[in-house]
RNA sequence: GGAGGUGUGGCCGAGUGGACAAAGGCAGCAGACUGUAAAUCUGCCGGCGUAAGCCUACGGUGGUUCGAAUCCACCCGCCUCCA
């Protein structure tokens, strides 16, 4: 059997590690951490290697302590950030963690009894500690010349708006932390993403100063998509873990739209599939891509573990609804059955009076963004009613177009659809 | 405080009085081809309008002009040099 470091390794999940963290992961009993931004209410898919990460660990004996951080989130990371944060006041602050430790606990086991995971908030103690303290035991560490030659903090120097002291002092924050975890916790390793390899190896080296004690950083890639698009980004925006916010109907197709050249590296990072179960995929999507198993594998793994089978189940059969056959042969009933997962739009009844035109349709319901940008849409023969292709830009919509007087897709382009059904008729 | 430069559409970046809703690139959307993939090719890419056209837009505010992204004044941000 593969140790933890073994299996992130063939994962392609070790980026960059300290000297010996192998040797000291092997020791077993660990504890570590990595720190979680609650800059919103929920976490997305680009949290979700370091969630992995996590819970890998714990699966091996680790005990993992998610730093929430309350305090650090006040001030704003400037690591890749190419202009100064907008600051988070408190309240806000503490109504995301709420959110985001019910993210976690999908992942995590808080009621282990041998390595239970923790949550901390940094706020607790960043917010209390004396300045001059701090600039004490703490800043007397660090040299300006040492903070300086950062990239993220060189590239903030070089550019327009510059960086602000606030966002500068970042890095003995972090620092402060892994301190603070080290004497509280015994934790003597920090994970993350691999920009965040100078913060961490700061905080390590902060520990050997004042402690004389080893500590250590273990990094992994940061996952990028073979078509240069940022990982995690629709153009929706971010795929969120909350299902308010990203449906998971949306989530599903996220996944399963999964570039080629990515599939079988998402499956080692998102999925806990092993290496026979990866490999045998690898050698079903290289002989047979159009099947698209490793997609549908990935998707629904994923899927069902941020939102349970139920989930999942609609969120396929959705998909199957949709892309599958024709939508005049399903009843509104079971077109109303996916609504949930679909996004949708409701119409009063009183808006079809004298016929409803398409464009204006197509801008409440939020597929197109002005009238004019769904003209044109039309124009490219890029919008479908009920999957049949519309030509006249001035199309008008009545009852009929509606599937038994209430339902009716709006398709846009080959994947993106939209429900509209009308109110107040059966439910 | 002084001198010079610079600020253009989501981003980069041309444009120095009319032909400018503003070149070009990137990103984005759609079509074709496929496999709900990629690559490629094609079209689109401020708003309203069937249209003519109207409105909004080139850091801000005023002004010159028949007409300004382009000229002038002042203001604001950023950059460089000097003190």
């Amino acid at each position: 059997m593969l140790s933890v470091f073994q299996d992130l390794e063939w994962r392609g999940l070790v980026y960059d590690a300290s000297e010996g963290v192998e040797d000291h992961l092997a020791g077993g009993g660990r504890s570590f951490y990595i720190g979680f931004d609650p800059s919103a209410r929920s976490l997305h898919v680009g949290s979700l290697l370091q969630i992995f990460n996590m819970a890998r660990m714990q699966r091996f004996g680790h005990t993992p302590i998610v730093l929430a951080g309350g305090g650090t989130g006040l001030i704003g990371d400037p690591t890749g950030k190419a202009k100064e944060r907008q600051l988070l006041t408190t309240e806000q602050v503490a109504e995301n963690l709420v959110g985001i430790k019910k993210q976690l606990g999908l992942f995590l086991d808080f009621d282990s009894r041998e390595n239970p995971a923790r949550m901390v908030d940094n706020g607790d103690w960043l917010t209390t500690i004396p300045l001059v303290e701090f600039l004490r035991d703490i800043g007397k560490h660090f040299t300006v010349n040492y903070m300086l030659a950062k990239e993220g903090v060189q590239r903030r120097l070089e550019g327009e708006d510059g960086i602000s002291y606030t966002e500068f002092t970042y890095l003995l924050l972090q620092s402060y932390d892994f301190l603070v975890l080290h004497d509280r916790h015994d934790c003597s390793l920090q994970m993350g993403g691999s920009d965040q390899w100078g913060n961490i190896t700061a905080g390590a080296e902060l520990i050997r100063r004042l402690r004389r004690k080893k500590a250590y950083a273990l990094v992994s890639p940061l996952v990028m998509t073979s078509s240069g698009v940022k990982f995690g980004k629709t153009e929706a925006g971010a795929v969120w873990l909350d299902a308010e916010l990203t449906s998971p109907y949306r989530f599903y197709q996220y996944w399963l739209g999964t570039d080629d050249r990515d599939v079988i590296k998402y499956l080692k990072y998102f999925t806990w599939l092993d290496r026979d179960e990866i490999g045998e995929l690898e050698t079903a999507h290289q002989a047979a891509p159009e099947k698209r198993e490793a997609h549908h594998a990935l998707a629904r793994d994923v899927t069902e573990r941020v939102h349970g089978p139920t989930a999942l189940e609609r969120a396929e059969r959705s998909s199957r609804v949709l892309f599958g056959a024709e939508i005049s042969d399903f009843a509104s009933a079971e077109i109303r059955e996916i609504f949930g997962d679909v996004p949708s739009t409701e119409l009063a009844p009183a808006a079809l009076d004298g016929g409803l035109q398409v464009t204006e349709l197509m801008v409440t319901s939020g597929l197109t963004p002005s009238k004019g940008a769904a003209k044109r849409l039309i124009r490219d023969g890029g919008l479908y009613v009920n999957n049949l292709r519309v030509r006249d830009e001035r199309a008008a919509l009545s009852a009929d177009d509606f599937l038994e007087g209430s339902v009716l897709v709006l398709r846009k382009g080959q994947k993106h659809y939209h429900l509209v059904t009308v109110a107040g008729e059966s439910s």
